[in-house]
DNA sequence: CCCTTATTTTGAATTCAATTCATTTTTCTG
DNA sequence: CAGAAAAATGAATTGAATTCAAAATAAGGG
């Protein structure tokens, strides 16, 4: 039938898997919840991996165009760095399940770790060398840094602090905080030099 | 017996896991490799997890004592936090079994998952924060950084370049320019402002 | 409408590996 | 050396992912 037994178990994985963790969600719950049959599930996804990279696709897509809205909101290469950074992590703390299905149990996905990065998450790695690269033309970043290194040691930093948060079930982390901190860090070292005047 | 079945069993997970990867290594296999039954491996640890956060936290200590003596080799707070990028890279390039197993097998087991980060991650964190707030109180390091952020932040970024190193198959990346890459950024991003002169 | 064929769905059966535990083997003690 | 304690074994249990033969549903075609 046309109206998305395939959404119905994405959107039922997602609970799910957000509850349980990927490891100890069943598909049996999953089917469940979605009102399927167990076979159903593989009918749509060749097994639990694929159910939780198909989500981490599928979510990656409004995050992605969210962030390179909230990027075109500001002018200079600078503000678009610090809106990606505060950006990020707001989403971590307003979406947390979905920051914890993507920084987390992601991880434990084989084919996730077996190099298979994903299209999106890519995609969204290179919304930060974009960035840099468009800085780096109008000389107000530094040349000798490169690009894909620095899109990965600043997705990196962000990665940490949100898993940080994200594990840490007091949430007394303030993230707005740390947006303030890994900007100061970054622009900084990355900005070219002041002239001396 | 006091040589070692103990110790037999987690040689030979090491070997196994780094083969296989954690979800695909087989307790069975490692029983054989290390040459006990099964069940053996059940008395000396409580599961399949546990044989891996032991491997992490025995690991981690030879790992730490190297990485303390790379420290104290230098004498000033910036050269001890470029031999930590560099060092801890180096140690990514000449023990990749390891370096997998402690970044991406790790996050597959679920008490690792679940919050427990360990004794030995703290204490190895807690390397650069040490840095970093004795660089701070010989004034050459900013103020308005914190140290617990910092330690993530870098560590993050470290960790990012490691996976991506880890992951790839062809081992093309050249980890002691993205060590040196990383120093620049940093340090110049957590550095006080050059006096004017 | 009814029959036939194709498509979708089902859930019981299979499979695979972690974990348990009754039994056996080894070590220790007097 | 007997008997008790400790350590080790591996066959049996368990739990969950995945499969697949059978059932339900939809789609045509006359």
């Amino acid at each position: 039938m046309r109206l998305g037994k395939r959404e119905k178990i994405l959107k039922a994985a997602v609970k799910i898997f957000a509850r349980d963790g990927f490891f100890n969600a069943k598909v049996e719950e999953i089917a469940r919840l979605a009102g399927v049959a167990v076979g159903t599930t593989y009918l749509y996804f060749e097994n639990k991996d694929d159910l939780l990279i198909s989500i981490f696709e599928e979510e990656m897509l409004p995050i992605i165009n969210n962030m390179k809205r909230e990027i075109e909101r500001v002018p200079t290469p600078v503000e678009k760095l610090k809106a990606f950074i505060t950006h990020h992590l707001e989403m971590v703390k307003n979406k947390p399940d979905m920051a914890q299905l993507l920084e987390v149990e992601l991880r434990q996905s084989s084919k996730f770790i077996r190099g298979y990065t994903g299209t999106k998450f890519r995609e969204y790695l290179n919304l930060i060398s974009q960035i840099f690269e468009e800085g780096q033309q109008q000389g107000v970043f530094r040349h000798d840094i490169k690009p894909t290194i620095l899109k990965q040691v600043l997705f990196g930093a962000l990665d940490q602090i949100s898993t940080n948060y994200t594990l840490s079930r007091s949430k007394k982390i303030d993230l707005l905080e740390s947006a303030d901190q890994i900007s100061r860090i970054f622009l900084t070292g990355i900005s070219t030099p002041n002239q001396p005047r």
